[in-house]
DNA sequence: AGCTTGACTTTGA
DNA sequence: GTCAAAGCCAAGC
């Protein structure tokens, strides 16, 4: 109970932690905190979490750099605009040089 | 109490 | 390269 709840922090805390213009995916955030089998629960928890603090969940992509969880943003569209707003392009709710862009929670660590 | 769904990843064919 | 299946944990019904 208490350990969820301290994933949980964790995993909002990288997330905060992600650079404007950079964008990293949940494996990279669950590996991290040395859960990488509960790369789900980081979305979950973005989810969860997403009501309490102000968390950049835009900058938290699917490993293929694809906008998921743009679906719950209000609007959708919201994500894709936030990221662009940043300095990331994003097509066909893709992030382009997904790879260059991908912020690796290990390197502040 | 049990089954289904979900902002996923990895491995195998 | 793509497609299918397994693994994982928690919430919702």
């Amino acid at each position: 109970m208490e350990d969820k709840q301290l994933f949980v922090k964790q995993v909002l805390e990288v997330v905060k932690l992600i650079p404007p213009g950079r964008v990293t995916n949940f494996g990279a955030i669950a590996r991290a905190l040395g859960s990488a089998k509960s790369s789900r629960m980081v979305g979950w928890i973005l989810g969860n979490a997403k009501g309490q603090e102000q968390v950049p969940a835009h900058r938290v992509v699917n490993r293929n750099g694809l906008l998921t969880g743009r679906h719950h943003f209000t609007p959708p569209t919201r994500m894709q605009e936030l990221l662009e707003s940043e300095g990331v392009k994003v097509v066909d709710h893709q992030v382009v040089d997904f790879k260059k862009l991908f912020w690796d929670p290990l390197e502040n660590l």
